[in-house]
RNA sequence: GCGGGGGUGGCUGAGCCUGGCCAAAAGCGGCGGACUUAAGAUCCGCUCCUGUAGAGGUUCGAGGGUUCGAAUCCCUUCCCCCGCACCA
């Protein structure tokens, strides 16, 4: 009857109006403390992709699922609209940013009602709009009163293509290509905006190892990224013949070794390297066209300088070397070739001496009375651990660490000092399709001042198709007065990094309509933070930092409590096609809306979800997919076709699946009592599973469980009562993945087929029917470590009853008996599992009633003595034979034979004596 | 080089934290059977080797160790992926 499968579309498209129709996915304003899911907001760059589907549809089951638990949600969604693509879309259109944002935003947001992803419309945001940029303008103001941004000369990365400058994290790889279009980075020099986010370093790097509802990976990428390293500052006098530079200052996190530097380095773009090039021409060549900072050989060039040691007083030869990089520490140091691998091949390059002055530390050293160790042979590479100091005055003999301490503390000069890779967050863009920063330069000596918040939003003028920035060319938006003079000024025409708009839209999510602040304090202090946050890896560093920054910034100055923002992070996996991640470049691209029309939102939720951990990438499969849809067919058949008994039989169907999920089952009717018990066990795996964002296997545990009722429904007169729990257990189970479906199949059930819906009685004049949506979780009151016992002991013996048929080859078997073990046994493993007595036998036999049993005690009791320490407890016997009379159908329909299960009192001797607790005896006649 | 994550049966992929019930879930693929005029769908099994009563043997990248017992813990080693990197 299905294999055309179930009416997807009709299906979904009725849910999605009925949803919206009943508002179902608003968050009132006035809710106490909602579970917030967020799934990070997509640039709207047209369509959606496989990417979005899963990121999207992970936070959606989420949130879903919290739903049904009875919490209030929060689940929002929005478009990070600015940006360069939406730039150059206009441009090959000849139409402008704004609209052909707008446009992808309508298009997208279809496709996203089309999955059934259930947001609170009502707190969308646009980045791009006045209403939400005003707050980005906003939120500069108050960095920049409060010392945090500030106007300087920089060294930009500069992409000629796109005719911006870019952050150092949207730089890519060792050829230094544009994140965006691939084209090689240049460097210019231009007056950039910062915020200054180096000033939260220390907290930023500190706070990481409180995060740990986040990925160690992501954890790890920001540490490194902060790249905080102690050390020290070493001053030394740079001096030559004609004359003196005066104190150069060279970080260095070894001052222990010290005592082993042999040379003096600079950048080619330090300062001294410069004004000594200007006489030197060899240094000049070197700078101008030898330096090589990308290549693998350390290459430099003498100079007629010295450095002198401040440690040691040594005269030290000064190279100029392309190895020192001018923005890593002062652009200057000190080479150690015995100790540094680097320093090693330079030296060895040029003819300069190599000596060790640090040895590896011999076991059980102690500085105070061991002789120092002999010094390690350096000649052929560094020795780069920390040791013992030797060569090295009156510090030999001390360990590194305390080498270090004591060099840094005695040294004229030396300062302890602390590094890091972390750089200012430049946020000037020379592009149209951002936020203007709220500034204005004055003509007259004001200098450049701020626009006075009553002013703001500084709003975009019409967009103007030009070569370079469009800002540039809006004279007359350009032309402005000076808000502290009043005379002519001239706005800047610098935007804002998109970055800025994401570092902190998830607190406008929290009052999207607010006019006169970016967001409601009071709420937001109940609000945030963010529950659990989902998205892309390639987040992990520039946007989740930024907003760690902005989000500890609010804290400090505008009150927010939360000093985080996001509590949980998961970063999902990749979706891909054989192994390869999908790209358009490739053409191995899956697109969403096919899948959608052909086989429904629900069956591509269902498949994403079910195959594979949400952090794991996954390959896509047309296979896949395909089952998953013949599983929901197959599962709309189950309910179909039995909703209309089961109504005749449980007279108020609604009301008892929503009432409570405690049922009644026939103490004579074990088969009943085989499927309540599977719909316990399932409820409480699945539930666990879901907690901790597991869906595939919450959805293996439903999946099996409808595998289950469906045996049963056709197996003789299945407990209608029974039955129909477990169909309402397996929807709610399966409605935070595939709603439209469990909407659909939970009305059938309900008595409340959707046909009547069709037949024009609308859904929400059915006032009586609930939506799954706001359904009750299913409960269970069952131990998951008995139930899995209990599973065990089923799959055991139906495995070994198969094994007996197959390996004895018995063709036909007539009667099937399956004895449990008497109770002395069950007693005596309980005595084995308990006892530490050296000899179990007499600790056994003690008890009389298994002494009783004679020869058969004491051999069971050797058994029970050689698997000693491989013992494990049972269930109790009473509950072995419950769970083997409940399962014993599943056996009986397998090999169409009848099945007994018998106590040991009730079965021969012969039987009897081969059960064991856990594996009952099992005699088949044939 | 540093840091992080992996290597499991024909494939995908769980299990590993908390060792035993693990020849190892699930899906896909393959094989056999039921149903069908047939195909499809659906259902029941099988799918490392041997085995006429639930057994035995060899497996979880490689080698070693701890343990009564290791896919699981420890060490060494090889390979793969991701991030950072001539970072002083």
């Amino acid at each position: 009857m299905s294999q055309e499968g179930y009416d997807h579309t009709a299906v979904e498209k009725r849910w999605q109006e009925a949803w919206a129709d009943a508002s179902v996915y608003r968050t009132p304003d006035d809710v106490t403390d909602p579970t917030y899911v967020l799934g990070m907001y997509p640039y709207p760059s047209g369509k959606l992709h496989m990417g979005h589907v899963r990121n999207y549809t992970i936070t959606d089951a989420y949130a879903r699922f919290r739903r049904m638990r009875g919490d209030d949600v929060l689940h929002p969604m929005g478009w990070d609209a600015f940006g360069l693509p939406a730039e150059n879309a206009a441009k090959e259109r000849d139409t402008n940013p704004r609209d052909w944002t707008f446009d992808c935003i309508d298009t997208m947001r279809g496709q996203m009602r089309s999955m059934g992803f259930g947001y609170d419309w009502d707190r969308e945001i646009a980045t791009c709009t006045p209403e939400y940029y005003e707050w980005n303008q906003w939120l500069f103001r108050r960095f920049y009163e409060e010392g945090l941004a500030e106007r300087r000369d920089a060294e930009v990365n500069w992409c000629p293509d796109c005719e911006t400058v870019l952050a150092d994290e949207q730089v890519e790889g060792e050829a230094e290509l544009c994140w965006r279009c691939d084209h090689p980075v240049e460097q210019r020099e231009l007056e950039q905006w910062f915020l200054r986010i180096t000033e939260y370093a220390d907290e930023l790097i500190d706070a990481i190892d409180d995060l740990e509802g986040w990925p160690d990976s992501v954890r790890q990428m920001q540490r490194n990224w902060i790249g905080r390293q102690y050390g020290t500052t070493l001053t030394f006098e740079v001096g030559g013949p004609e004359t003196d530079h005066g104190a150069v200052e060279a970080f260095t996190t070894r001052a222990d070794t010290v005592y082993g530097a042999t040379f003096f380095a600079l950048a080619p773009g330090h300062p001294i390297s410069e004004t000594i090039a200007e006489a030197d021409a060899a240094v000049r060549t070197f700078i101008d066209e030898e330096a090589d900072p990308e290549g693998d050989e350390p290459n430099g060039v003498a100079t007629d300088l010295t450095a002198k040691n401040p440690v040691t007083g040594a005269e030290l030869p000064v190279f100029v070397a392309d190895f020192v990089l001018s923005d890593v520490g002062t652009g200057a140091l000190m080479g150690v070739p015995g100790h540094d691998d680097r320093d090693h091949a330079f030296a060895s390059k040029m003819g300069l001496p190599i000596e060790p002055v640090i040895a590896p530390k011999p076991d059980g050293y102690d500085p105070e009375s061991g002789d120092p160790p002999a010094p390690p042979d350096v000649s052929e590479a560094a020795f780069t651990d920390d040791g013992v100091l030797v060569n090295s005055d009156d510090y030999t003999g001390m360990e590194s660490a305390a080498a270090r301490e004591a060099i840094t503390e005695e040294t004229a000069g030396a300062e302890p000092t602390t590094q890091y890779r972390l750089r200012d967050w430049g946020i000037s863009r020379q592009r149209y399709w951002g936020t203007p920063i709220p500034v204005v330069h004055c003509h007259g000596d004001c200098g450049s001042v701020l626009v006075p918040e009553a002013e703001l939003p500084v709003e975009l003028p019409a967009f103007i198709n030009t070569t370079g920035n469009p800002l540039d060319a809006a004279e007359e938006w350009k032309a402005t007065t000076c808000p502290s003079c009043g005379g002519p000024g001239t706005r800047e025409t610098d935007t804002m990094d998109t970055f800025v708009d994401s570092s902190w839209y998830f607190l406008r999510y929290v009052s999207p309509e607010l006019s006169d602040a970016p967001f409601d304090s009071d709420r937001a202090n109940d609000w945030m933070p963010v529950d659990q946050y989902v998205g892309g890896i390639e987040h992990a560093v520039m946007h989740l930092l930024y907003s760690r920054f902005v989000t500890k910034f609010l804290a400090d100055y505008e009150g927010l409590t939360a000093r985080e923002p996001f509590t949980n992070l998961l970063a999902q996996g990749m979706v891909q096609l054989d192994g390869s991640k999908m790209s358009k470049s490739k053409g191995n691209v899956v697109s969403p809306q096919r899948i959608v029309e052909e086989y429904g939102a629900d069956t591509a939720r269902l498949f994403m979800m079910q195959a594979a951990q949400p952090e794991r990438d996954f390959d896509w499969s047309e296979e896949g997919v395909r089952s998953t849809y013949r599983f929901l067919t197959r599962l709309t058949a189950l309910v179909e076709d039995h909703a209309e008994a089961l109504s005749e039989h449980v007279p108020d169907a609604t009301a008892a699946l929503d009432e409570d999920d405690l049922i009644w089952v026939d103490p004579d009717d074990p088969t009943a009592a085989y499927v309540a018990g599977e719909i316990d066990a399932t409820v409480a795996v699945a539930t666990a599973e879901y907690d901790d964002l597991t869906f595939n296997v919450a959805l293996r545990e439903a999946q099996g469980l409808v595998g289950t009722l469906r045996s049963y429904a056709d197996h003789e007169e299945p407990d209608p009562a029974v039955l129909g729990h477990g169909l309402s257990v397996a929807i709610r189970l399966l409605a935070p993945v595939i709603p439209h479906l469990a909407e659909e199949l939970y009305a059938t059930l309900s008595g409340k087929p959707a046909n009547v819906v069709d037949d024009g009685v609308d859904v929400d004049s059915a006032a009586d029917h609930p939506f799954v949506v706001d359904a009750p979780w299913p409960t269970a009151d069952v131990d998951r470590e008995a139930a899995e016992l209990r599973r065990r002991l089923v799959a055991n013996t139906r495995e070994d009853v198969r094994q007996i048929i197959e390996v004895a080859g018995i063709e036909d078997p007539t009667a099937i008996d399956v004895v449990v073990a008497p109770d002395w046994k069950y007693d005596a493993l309980e005595i084995a599992v308990e006892s530490d007595a050296d000899n179990l036998i007499s600790a056994i036999m003690a008890e009389s009633h298994i002494r009783e049993q004679g020869d058969a005690a004491a051999s069971y009791g050797q058994d029970l003595q050689a698997e000693r320490e491989a013992l494990s407890r049972t269930l109790p016997g009473d509950a072995e034979y419950e769970a083997l009379r409940a399962a014993a159908w599943l056996i009986e329909r397998e090999f169409d034979a009848p099945v007994t299960v018998a106590r040991a009192s009730e079965a021969d001797d012969a039987v009897v004596r081969k059960a064991e607790p856990g594996r009952p005896a099992i005699d088949i006649t044939e």
